[in-house]
DNA sequence: GCCAACGTTGGC
DNA sequence: GCCAACGTTGGC
């Protein structure tokens, strides 16, 4: 099993409206960035994540999701009332199957574990020599999904 | 709201 | 293929 860390604004999906989701389930989508992409592609089912608040008062990790279903083709890429749509489909009216099998963006599905025992603030993850080399606290960078060692991991989950 | 840092875009 | 301009991220 793998570990890894996404992050979210809670005003958009905190780990509550995970937790109260129909199935305890979400679709993770809407990720526009090669580097998160391919992390994304790269998680197998059952793989834990830890489920980090963004842009928000209290920023820091605050619960932990697992893998229910690997990567497939993002559908709001296609959704031209979406956001997150990829104009380069729907201007080519390319939205077909065969265009999905090759999709640019992709998504998850998770469900959730745990909340932890109280939020980490990231002052506290900044603290920690074993999350040092780690891009969560690295200055400038903005990756929103990223792998976590099981070093990384269980000093995360001693700080509780 | 500010702003540093980064990824992407597009002209050349 | 370079690189300046731009848009976005995300902490503070």
């Amino acid at each position: 099993m793998n570990y890894w860390l996404m992050k979210t604004e809670p005003d958009e999906c905190s780990i509550d409206d995970i937790a109260t989701a129909p199935k305890q389930t979400v679709i993770w989508d809407g990720v526009r960035n090669y580097q998160a992409r391919n992390f994304m592609r790269a998680m197998q089912l059952g793989d834990q994540v830890f489920i980090y608040h963004s842009s928000c008062r209290q920023v820091g990790i605050a619960g932990i999701v697992e893998v229910s279903r690997t990567a497939f083709a993002d559908p709001s890429q296609f959704d031209a009332t979406s956001p997150y749509v990829d104009n380069a489909y729907v201007d080519n009216n390319t939205a077909s199957a065969t265009t999905a099998e090759a999709a640019r963006w992709s998504a998850v599905e998770v469900t959730y574990l745990q909340h932890l025992t109280r939020l980490l603030p990231l002052a506290e993850l900044k603290a920690l020599p074993a999350l040092s080399a780690n891009p969560l606290v690295r200055r400038g960078q903005r990756l929103s999904v990223m792998p976590f060692t099981d070093a990384e991991w269980q000093a995360v989950l001693a700080l509780q």
